[in-house]
DNA sequence: TCATTATACGTAAACGTTTACGTAAAGGTT
DNA sequence: AACCTTTACGTAAACGTTTACGTATAATGA
């Protein structure tokens, strides 16, 4: 591989002089700008941003960790995410986890000896201490759609509590007073904070809480198809079900309509997260969107600043707003 | 940021003596190792990947260029990459192009400067010409979907001429002779080849190719629907419709939709890809199926290949099998 | 004409690792 | 006792940049 010394033997200047003009960090004639432009070409050159990195202390690099990329909701948002920080020149690393501690963990690791500029991390398992080793390194991290609410970090988050409450209202309002939850594993994931305002909505309303109407499980489709068909082998079945993210929603909508239920005639049914399937699917799914690709943007301005400024000691907190969207899966009670 | 000096000045060693407890590289007897790995955690230190980047000329780290890890086939096939590809300790960047050449070429550049160990590529506007100079440089590059069938590149594909053909054999077997084409831009994507898999299979029917018949658009949603709504305005009416891809399929099942068709009673529908979205729709879509995820991993065996022998030289090209998957939205034509 | 200042570029150290060599001390061999 | 091996670690160069200084030449002013 060529380097900054061969362009410079080739061109016969020093390899300051051709770093200056690779940067336009200070005035060189026109004719050894021609020269060293030309040495560059026929020499296939170009700089080795490694070395680059290791004296300048910046990598023009940042990185995401995701449960998984295959997940449209996180598809989208690191979407927005690359699409902001791009524009500054920078590459990003994509991480996906699946919510496991090691591999989160692992990749917070992997990433700071890789010494990237900044991190937004979608934190599934992982505890605050492990992240305040971290950010002693000085690299700056924005948390996302978290459940730690902690200043000492960026976050960029929806209310989900107030989106749960929303989802469960909107139900109640349509008449529902037997309302089915479909939800993530509570301790780890933002249905967590759903499920609180699911339980908020019900109290506000004076609805008793049943414990058999709810069932816990994985963030995919599987998982909400699995947890609904639990729902509905109980002897009292809900009239409404409330998925706390849209891919459960979707297998709940397919196990609903597996045992011979109609959407919304027989049982009404709202997700979480507004990903692009759910406007697409007969019945049209209701849910509650959030600005997927708008938080990625968020995250990186956060960072794009903290980095251009050199202050890894502010801490932001920006909370979006979420829409609860009705379409035609949610219906007045008969 | 704390370095090795930091750390074998705690312990009382040499650097050299750090670095080959840190690599497991030679003997270190069991009371030093302990005073070493002490030191590290006191000093919350992790190693640069960045100046081990620059001595060993490995970066751990691979790119793939895609046009939108949004679109749910990349991102299957970017996950089948990453998995295979993290057991070995490789971080991935990922790269949006959107088809656009410019951003293509500029990715292409940035990640060189990285110095990536290996790079998979969907070219879409790309030229071998300004590929070649990336494998000059000994960065291993494997391209994949790709129309660009060179012997001076790795490639992991699926017949897509076949693939096309086979799609519309299978409306032809179902009596169709009017069959509409709804297609991605034809001198940029696969969905060229597919295209000529739709002639030919006209052709060995003996069903004479009609241009009014075919629609060209973006491969998005979007794209699907305007190119549908196009043939549809036509006088006269496809009784089926192979869109290239599922994406695009999908926007065509709206379009049909909207103008009051049923499907598959006046129109018969068949896609592309087979994202897990369109087997959710009711009616379900057909599809042909592509191995998206083992497409991912099959790049990343390659690329991982060729970076432990340190063998640039040799190429490799594995044509995956596809398969058409009738489900609901095709029938017989009355 | 000589000192001063501008102009346009060169020298060399530093960034944090890895690794080819080198070496001091201890143990073996004759 | 002299020499050779082995053991366990240290020295220093190199990787490819950036950047604080240094410097030769030309231009300017008196």
């Amino acid at each position: 591989m060529t380097t900054i010394k061969d362009v410079a033997q080739l061109a016969n200047v020093s390899i300051a002089t051709v770093s200056h003009v690779l940067n336009g960090t200070r005035f060189v004639s026109k004719e050894v700008q021609l020269r060293i432009m030309n040495a560059m070409e026929t020499l296939n050159y170009q700089p080795s941003a490694v070395a680059r990195g290791l004296r300048t202390k910046k990598t023009n690099t940042m990185a995401i960790i995701i449960p998984d990329i295959t997940n449209p909701f996180f598809a989208d948002f690191t979407r927005g995410f690359q699409d902001v920080v791009d524009q500054k020149g920078f590459l990003v690393l994509v991480c996906n986890s699946d919510r496991i501690l090691t591999r989160e963990i692992r990749f917070l690791e992997m990433i700071w000896q890789q010494r990237v500029d900044g991190v937004v991390l979608n934190p599934a398992m992982v505890k605050v201490e492990d992240l305040s080793r971290l950010v002693k390194a000085r690299i700056s991290v924005v948390l996302i759609g978290s459940q730690i609410d902690n200043p000492d970090f960026n976050v960029v988050m929806i209310d989900n509590v107030k989106g749960g409450f929303d989802a469960t209202q909107h139900l109640i309002d349509l008449g529902h007073r037997k309302i089915g939850l479909v939800c993530g594993l509570l301790n780890t994931t933002s249905g967590g904070l759903r499920y609180q305002g699911y339980l908020k909505a019900l109290e506000e309303n004076g609805i008793p809480f049943q414990d058999d109407l709810t069932a816990e499980g994985p963030i995919t489709y599987e998982g909400g198809y699995q947890c609904t068909r639990q729902l509905l082998s109980k002897n009292e079945l809900p009239t409404a079900v409330f998925a706390t993210s849209d891919v459960m929603a979707l297998g709940a909508k397919t196990a609903i309509e597996d045992v011979g239920l109609q959407i919304p005639g027989d049982i009404s049914l709202i997700g979480f997260d507004d990903i692009p399937e759910v406007s697409r699917t007969r019945p049209r799914l209701s849910t509650i969107a959030q600005p997927k690709y708008g938080m990625g943007q968020e995250a990186a301005i956060i960072l794009l600043e903290q980095i251009e400024n050199k202050q890894t000691n502010t801490r932001k907190r920006v909370v979006m707003t979420h829409k609860v969207i009705a379409r035609e899966s949610t219906a007045a009670l008969k």
